[in-house]
Formats: structure tokens, sequence, C-alpha cells
RNA sequence: GCGAGGAUGGCCCAGUGGUACGGCGGCAGCCUGCUAAGCUGUUUCUCUAUGAGAGCGGGGGUUCGAAUCCCCCUCCUCGCGCCA
């Protein structure tokens, strides 16, 4: 949610925020008219809450002197029947001010580039040696803006989804006999390379100052919208049916939420966490994408990256969270860029957004991996989550990103280290994690 | 699932119908020659703001007036039961 006061007090940066992003004005001329309103009911209801508190005390006194106060009680129900009118408008208008609150879009930052279409995400830096595909080149390079290093490879690699078959990695089909599509039973090594990961990256995070936590699977309605917005509820999540409750599809959600209502100690900023846990997604507006092997998927494990900081702080921290990624995805022998998306493709939450996109040869493109936000203010606001400071007490900044998601970086994995032999090679940093060297 | 007890400001805690007591911590100031103590004020949210309203787990009710009485719900603790 956006500041109000802000809002109120300097209206054109929001309208400027919001048309960057191809919203219309609509939202922010609809909070308005109601906010007026709002606060004109406001004031009637709170004058008449004052009449009636004076009227009281002066019955109070009047039955303690042992006088007769039928002539106030009454004046004081006509007060209350008028209260109680004013109040129920009072609520029609402060739920629908929310509502249309809650659509306004987070100030974007100044680094963001105007556009609408992810073919014009900002390119910002290339890593790695990526293997390439001669038919391929052209993409690669263009990708990386000439930037890009690769060595070229005479012969395409198999897809992951005949990797996944010919060594009895996946099974797709029974998995759709009792689930549906986009469902799997991983099986065998891949299973081990899937536990291995998130080890793996729990060690990495853990050495970094990261507190590691397992969060909550589901969530209430309540904290989870305040974590999230209407675009999710739309595309990704699952309810369930006799419960308040949600399956999470990121541990971004639970984590914000965990400190919802709270106020911290400036000393106890930054707060990293990191969480691993599954994520649940309905994938509704992918119809027909990626619909082969576990590339995309309902489920898959994630070690997410999250931190709680001081407004001062987001901007470096914004950083630091990207590098981490950009570090582990390295240690994997992963190539990637990293780009910074534009105005259009962000969320309402985003003030910011890179995604690091590793390179797939079998695909011959770069494919999101993981994705690193600066929420600033927006989210923490939503659930209230403060710190105090000696001027008063202030919202904090909360940032994540991805550290991996499973299946994703296991499908880069196959395609990325195939052998001559057809199996799949495991990268050196990950072999004290699944005892072995390669899937065969 | 059953029984009992709980939920009050950042934290702790008092409050059985008259408009939230006290302590701790934080912040600001005063005083004091000394790693300290004391004193005063302040501490949540909202509003067209020297003022006012709201707020005692959530929702509803009774009442001129509810933290307090009644109903429904949520969560926590303890005991019993069940259980991977």
């Amino acid at each position: 949610m956006i500041d109000v006061k802000l809002l109120r007090d300097n209206p054109q940066q929001y309208y400027d925020s919001a048309r960057k992003r191809g919203f219309g004005k609509e939202e922010i001329d609809r909070f308005f008219m109601l906010d007026e309103q709002w606060r004109a009911v406001l004031k009637e209801v709170n004058d008449s809450r004052k009449e009636r508190n004076n009227l009281s005390l002066q019955a109070s006194e009047t039955i303690k002197k042992g006088g007769s106060a039928e002539q106030i009680k009454e004046k004081v129900r006509e007060i209350n029947s008028r209260i109680a009118e004013r109040e129920t408008a009072l609520k029609t208008l402060e739920a629908d001010r929310e509502a249309v609150l809650s659509l306004i879009p987070n100030l974007l930052h100044e680094s963001v580039v105007v556009a609408k279409g992810d073919e014009n995400d900002q390119f910002i830096r290339f890593d790695g040696n990526a293997r390439v595909f001669r038919d391929d080149k052209e993409e690669f390079l263009r990708s990386t803006e000439n930037k890009g290093i690769f060595s070229l490879i005479e012969k395409r690699p198999d897809s992951h989804v005949d990797v996944e078959e010919r060594l009895d990695l996946v099974d797709l089909e029974r998995a759709a006999k009792i689930s549906g599509a986009r469902f799997y039973f991983l099986k065998n090594r891949l299973l081990k390379l899937e536990l291995a990961l998130i080890n793996y990256a729990i060690d990495f995070f853990s050495q970094r100052a990261f507190t590691t936590v397992s969060p909550p699977f589901m969530m209430n309605y309540d904290p989870l919208s305040k974590a999230t917005d209407i675009e999710t509820f739309k595309e990704s999540l699952y309810k369930l049916e006799n419960d308040d409750l949600y399956l999470i599809s990121t541990s971004e959600h639970p984590i914000a939420a965990m400190l919802k209502d709270e106020i911290l100690e400036e000393g106890e900023l930054p707060l990293r966490v990191a969480g691993i846990s599954p994520c649940f997604r309905r994938e509704a507006g992918a119809h027909g994408k990626d619909t082969k092997g576990i590339f995309r998927v309902h489920h898959f494990y994630k070690v997410e990256q999250f931190v709680f900081c001081k407004p001062e702080h987001s901007w470096d921290f914004h950083e630091e969270l990207t590098r981490n990624t950009e570090d582990l995805l390295r240690s994997l022998e992963i190539p990637f860029r990293v780009v910074s998306i534009c105005s259009g493709e962000l969320s309402r939450l985003n003030a910011k957004k890179y995604d690091i996109e590793a390179w797939f040869p079998a695909q011959g493109k770069f494919r999101e991996v993981a994705s690193s936000s600066n929420n600033t203010d927006f989210q923490a606001r939503s659930l209230n989550i403060r710190y105090r400071t000696r001027e008063g007490n202030r919202f904090v900044h909360t940032l994540n990103n991805t550290g991996i998601a499973t299946t994703r970086i296991m499908v880069c994995i196959m395609e990325n280290f195939q052998t001559e032999s057809g199996g799949i090679r495991i990268p050196k940093a990950l072999i004290p994690y699944t005892g072995f060297e390669e899937i065969t």
C-alpha cells in the first residue's frame, strides 16, 4: 500500500508512476473522490461522538447527585441512531477507499526503463561461459548486447524432457494420471540433486548472515493479501476449500507477514532471512507455455532471500541480494545474465526488479531462474511493519530474491552439463551434497 | 476432540458498568564532576489538528455509558485423549 499522506501532498509523482507502468489514472482519481467523502463523513461521526460522550458524562454526574437523567438519555439515544446511520456510510466508504488504494502501484525507482513488454527489459551484465549451439549464436549475442562470453558447440544438447526420460528421472504420465498436467514424480538421482541443491543453498545463505527458516506452507487470507497483490491471487494461489487457507506460492509471503503489526528496534535491522519451502502455483496465466517436463510446474522447492531493512539501506541491499544469487549461480558454473525489468512488467509492489536469467543451451535462450525485487515500504506499509526512531516509528523496507528454485535449476543443469556418454555432470560445488559426480 | 485458564499500549502488569493504574524499556529535557543515580515530560492510529475521535484478541448485542455484562469466533498456555 502506498503512503496516503504523500499521495495527497504530491499526487503528480503517483500519476507519473502509474502512467509509466501502463496503469490508468482512474484509480487515483477515484481514490481522491472517496477520500474526500470519507473524511467528510468521518468528521460528522467524530463530532457526534464528541457530543454523545459529553452528554453521557453529564448523565453520569446527574445520577451520582441523585437526579433523573431521562432527558439526557433520550437525547443520547437520538444521537446514537444518527451515529449508527453515519457509521454504516463510513464503513462502506472506508472499504471502497481501501480497495481502490490497494490498486495504486508503488513509486518507481528512477533507474527503471519506461517500456512495455519483456523484450524491453534492460540488459545489465553477463557472467560465465555459455555453451552456445551455432544456430543460437545470434540470439545469444543479441541477449547480451554482444558482451556474452561463450563456446560454440556443434550439437544442440538434448531437451531436459528427453534426458529425464532416458535416465529415468521423472515420471510425468503417472503424475498426470493422479494429479493432472504440470505435476511430476521426481526419481532417483534427480531427487538427490534436488535435496543437494536445497542443502547447498541453505549453507550458502547461512554463511552470508541469513537466518534460515522453514515457514508455514499455508496462510490465511488477511496476512497473505497484505503481503502480495490481487494479481497473485488471480494467477498463482491455490485455495483450500474448507478453511481460510491458501497454499503459499513463495516463502516471501509468510516471511514478510511474519512481522505483521510489529515495531522493531532500530538495532534489530537489517534482518536477513532465507526461507526454504515448497512453492505451489496454479500457473493460471500460462496456458500452453512450457508444457513439457518440469520447467514450469505446479510445485517446486525454493530457497528464498528476504531482507527487512531501514529505508536508507534498501538500494544497497537490492544489489547485495542480486549479487548473492549471481555468486550462487557462478559457484554452480551456470552462465547467466541480469536484466532490469521495464516499468510495464513490474508488479504493483515493485519499485524495481532484476531478473537473473540462466542460459539454457537446449532451448537456445536465457530463461528466468531468479527475481530480485525491492518493494521499498509498500509491502511493509500494508503489513504494518515499523521500526522505532527518535523521530517516531517508520516503515521498514522489504526486499526479496530467489536463491535456488529447484526445478528450474535442475533443468538448467540438465541442459548445461550433458556429457558425451549421455549423462549429466554434477557441478563441483554440489558433489559433497549429492555424493555422486554424475547422473547416468 | 474434552476440560480448565488466558489474550490490556514496545514489553510486563492492575482494572466486576462511569471513559485504561502502575512498572520496565525507548526518546527528549533538567539536575548532578564522573562508567551511576535522581527529577520532569513523552511513548499507538486517524482527522481540515493549540482541538478531537478511535483503540483493551476479532465480530455482534445490552446500556445514557462496556476492558468490565451477554452471544459467536480466533489464537495461546496447562492437563487428558488421539496421533506421523
